[in-house]
DNA sequence: CAAATCATGTAACCCGTTACATGATTCT
DNA sequence: AGAATCATGTAACGGGTTACATGATTTG
């Protein structure tokens, strides 16, 4: 029950084999050629953490028969494995998440499609653009205080800080209108699960 | 002399140290109330760093002698850890770096000043602007090729990741327009060291 | 003075990295 | 058939997190 917290890693890994089962090596292979590239794609992060949620029962593995010596193990979602998986993607965005980065507040979005409704997926971009917001203004707060002429290279880098979590935002709204847009013109609007 | 890999954090101590001598705590506070947030401030990460790269011979510690009971260790840097953080600067930004995502180009950049030549920097920002744009190149790649009207959610996620990196490349030209401009009013054109 | 907070550090645990190892499949 | 590559793992090591601990300083 009281689940102890996962890495993102660990979620990720949720997240892959819940859209379908997978084996360890088809996990490196979408680490490997696909823009989750951030994930490491060594087998010596990918296998272990998958043993791992097998173990605490998230994951089972189903054994491929087909090869006798080296046996693939084919990993999906346990019931308890998809509603951990649901509780986090319905976690809203926190300013941690967001300072830490680790991805895992785009990393949630990108695995919502099909687990969460439109209007929670909407609510998460709301929270995603609060907290963005909140912390802008904070990074506003330091251009006035320690702006120095010397150190120019420390106040741009800053700009670039506030740059980018400016364009993380603009992105949240055209996010929002997008899924506002398909959700009109298509016929499958998906409740959750 | 074969200087073995430090971590990024270390890195960035090397650099707050190269900038004027600290102790740990003054590290700690650092991290907890500047844009450098997204490194730790618990002194389980902070503490131990130091005393490694002592240990290495990049920083020295002089105790201060004021508190007989709890020394305060303040560190700057040896010759050899001047070298060392010199050299880390110097590196050009390279398409691991960028995808790792734990913030080594913009934290290079930030602690160039005074380090770097003008020209240094300029050519830095230009290795950070091409990095970038290759990989643009590859993820527009995906756009075409993994676009899939379901899925919606996962599509929108590539465009975050695009639009940042977007951001990311048009911050590397601003800011070499305003180092130029900065260089050309000042009377400081300050040489490297 | 007691309580809270500032300031400094240590220890256990665990995850990810790096390097190694080995079985199957494809290519020449 | 040998070489290269695909596919699947394990082991050692080290750094960061979390939690704990303790000395100094301020505040009620």
């Amino acid at each position: 029950m009281s689940q102890k917290k996962l890495t993102t890693l660990e979620y990720a890994l949720l997240g892959l084999v819940g859209i379908s089962p997978m084996t360890g090596y088809d996990v490196h292979k979408v680490f490997a050629t696909t823009p989750l590239a951030h994930f490491s794609s060594s087998p010596g992060a990918i296998y272990p953490a998958l043993r791992r949620l097998a173990r605490i029962g998230l994951l089972e593995a189903r054994l491929d028969t087909a090869r006798e010596t080296r046996p693939r193990r084919v990993y999906s979602l346990t019931s308890a494995g998809d509603e951990a998986l649901e509780v986090w993607l319905h976690q809203l965005v926190t300013r941690e998440e967001l300072i830490r980065g680790a991805g895992a507040p785009i990393l949630r979005f990108s695995l919502a499609g099909g687990r969460l409704t439109r209007e929670e997926i909407l609510n998460y971009l709301g929270s995603y653009q609060k907290t963005l917001a909140d912390y802008l203004e904070e990074l506003y707060g330091y251009t006035q205080e320690t702006t120095s002429p010397e150190n120019l290279c420390g106040t741009l880098a800053l700009f670039q800080g506030i740059r980018s979590l400016e364009s993380e935002l603009k992105w949240t709204q055209w996010a929002a209108a997008e899924i506002k847009r398909a959700d009109r013109g298509s016929r499958n609007s998906r409740p959750s699960r």
